[in-house]
RNA sequence: GCGCCACUAGCUCAGUUGGAUAGAGCAUCAGCCUUCUAAGCUGAGGGUCACAGGUUCGAGUCCUGUGUGGCGCGCCA
């Protein structure tokens, strides 16, 4: 972010021009740093108005701007009228105290004080173990969750699911039939859109265990306790799973309770009253075409039940109703046809859609040895999350899944993420954060201490500087990652920093040096070591003090 | 057939609301440890930004069309 006297400056020199609007002047940081630290097109986007040549114009603006030479080292008209400013070492070298001074919470902010914000995800129903797509769904979500929490939000971590319905119904019928086989009936048939995952097998070995032959017969209670059973059973897996990872929700919603409450009729009789329904066939159908989409859908079949539209619809008017300013949704691409009718839904329903931010990731491949580990759903061969974090550690699978935007497909090299090396990036930056803590240990056990109070001022190698404006970076790089729903921002840029401090690190000794300089750099290293905290904090990444 | 997402170096990907000479990691090649962790650093080579038009001072970025891949398009969730 641009500093605010030269803003100020640039504003006033615009107006005495005599434009009023400054809303079009923008700052940025040049990707050539031979131009300077900031560039401004300002005076090329004004040109056509002023009838004047941009290079003239930009040559006004800086004859009417005054700063300090010491703190800006000079301001050029480059190419086609860009406006470039230079910031000098001792600048740089001052900001290092402030962020320095700003402790160890170094990135937070406030510009969520006092708005709650609900971040939805993984919100996979209890029928069976978490895949590759939940992963991403839960490190994506729990990221963001993060983002906000440090952006000052109070942020609500939830979890939606359905424990009734067609689906549960399924999985009972599922682990029944493995039941009887279990029994030596193998001739039981076993429900064709059944789950075929091996852990089927495994409930249904415990409901011997426990209940013997006592279910054979055939009973709706029976089946219930099926289904119980393998509700919970598949809910510990997946709690468990998500505590490996670290992640822990604070509500889990029950669709079930919208159906006992008298919300989903809520619904209804509103739309009803608006007369955004209609009955079809014995359907009832929610106009959405009234609503500016392109096709009706029905939300209560024939039979009296709703389709999932409905308690979706219903259950994001709680989320209002709750009290939430920001309601962010962590969805798999398969779920991108469903936004738009939910949203419609919401609208029509006197809510503020432009509130529900709805983050859709796309797919995982699994990669082994270049070739794709394929995962079926029927088979009940995929490869489960569990396993994955078995296999390379939690870490690595939060990174890896962090690392690519969100909206682009992710392959998953399982090669370079079993690589306890070099290679993988997690360790890149877990090394550069147990680095510097060997550094505070080393000067502890050699009894060196740094002044709190000594000036950075001293600080001018390029190196320095260097990874000075890097940290510099870190609060906007928080408030864009969050903004976009994007951790792979913040992922790149702690990779970023990481190289500017091992630059630093291999050319510029630290204990060793003579004071003032070896204060600085203690606290340049401070906040370096600040950063990678809080930054593989809240992409859920441990930092250890060792490797 | 329609909708969404993608297409950038050999591979995996960045590229800030349109900006100046398109970047990183891996892979390849060449260097750097008696000093705070070499899981590190420094350098080199590598590109028709899928293709074709358009918009303008200026396009990887915006618009239109085409191609390729992924995901959807139900009274399943």
């Amino acid at each position: 972010m641009v500093p605010d006297f030269i803003l100020t400056e640039f504003e006033n020199a615009i107006k005495k021009i005599g434009l009023k609007d400054c809303s079009k002047l923008r700052f940025e940081a040049p990707k050539n740093p031979d131009f300077g630290d900031y560039a401004t097109n300002i005076a090329m986007i004004v040109a056509k108005d002023l009838k004047k040549n941009p290079r003239e114009i930009a040559q006004k603006i800086i004859e009417l701007v005054d700063f300090d030479k010491q703190i800006v080292e000079r301001i050029t008209i480059d190419g086609p009228g860009f406006i470039n400013i230079k910031l000098s070492n001792l600048f740089f070298a001052q900001e290092l105290e402030k962020m320095y001074q700003f402790g160890e919470e170094y990135g937070k902010s406030f510009l969520g004080k006092g708005l709650r914000a609900n971040v939805e995800y993984v919100s996979a129903n209890p029928t069976g173990l978490l895949h590759l797509g939940h992963g991403r769904n839960a490190c994506i979500g729990d990221s963001i969750a993060n983002l906000y929490s440090w952006l000052g939000y109070d942020v609500t971590r939830e979890y939606y699911f359905n424990n009734a319905g067609k689906q549960m119904t399924n999985l009972a019928r599922s682990i029944y039939a493995r039941y009887r086989h279990l029994l030596g009936e193998e001739e039981y048939p076993f429900p064709e859109d059944g789950y075929f995952g091996e852990y089927i097998k495994e409930i249904a070995n415990e409901l011997v265990q426990k209940y013997g032959n006592s279910l054979v017969p055939e009973t709706n209670e029976n089946l219930e306790i099926c289904k119980k059973f393998g509700e919970e059973w598949c809910f510990n897996k997946i709690r468990k799973t998500l505590s490996n990872l670290n992640i822990f929700h604070d509500v889990f919603y029950n669709e079930d309770s919208l159906y006992h409450n008298g919300k989903i009729d809520e619904v209804i009789k509103i739309f009803r009253e608006k007369e955004l329904v209609y009955e079809k066939d014995g359907a009832l159908w929610l106009s959405l075409t009234k609503l500016g989409l392109k096709e009706d859908r029905v939300i209560v079949k024939s039979t009296g039940e709703p389709t999932y539209r409905l308690p979706d619809i219903a259950y994001h008017r709680e989320k209002f109703l709750r009290g939430f300013d920001l309601i962010i949704d962590i969805f798999g691409a398969d779920h991108i046809a469903t936004v738009p009718d939910v949203l419609a839904g919401i609208r029509a329903l006197g809510f503020d859609d432009k509130k529900v931010k709805v983050v859709i990731h796309q797919f995982v491949t699994l990669m082994e040895n270049g070739v794709q580990v394929k995962m079926s759903k029927r088979s009940g061969r995929s490869y489960t999350l569990d396993e994955l974090i078995e296999e390379v550690g939690a870490d690595v699978v939060r990174f890896f899944f962090l690392m690519r935007s969100v909206s682009t497909h992710l392959e998953f090299d399982l090669n370079l993420a079993r690589e306890h090396s070099e290679k993988n990036p997690v360790f890149y930056l877990q090394y550069a954060y147990a680095r510097i803590c060997s550094i505070f240990d080393t000067a502890k056990e050699r009894n060196i201490t740094f002044d709190e109070k000594a000036n950075t001022d001293c600080l001018n190698l390029p190196q320095e500087i260097n990874l000075i404006k890097i940290q510099r970076l870190f609060p906007e790089i928080i408030q864009t990652s969050a903004e976009k729903f994007e951790p792979q921002i913040l992922a790149d840029y702690l990779i970023d920093l990481a190289t500017a401090f091992h630059s630093f690190y291999h050319d510029c000794r630290i204990i060793g040096s003579d004071e003032p300089i070896l204060s600085a750099r203690f606290k340049l290293t401070k906040v370096a070591q600040r950063i990678l905290k809080n930054g593989l904090t809240i992409l859920g990444v441990n930092t250890p003090e060792r490797m």
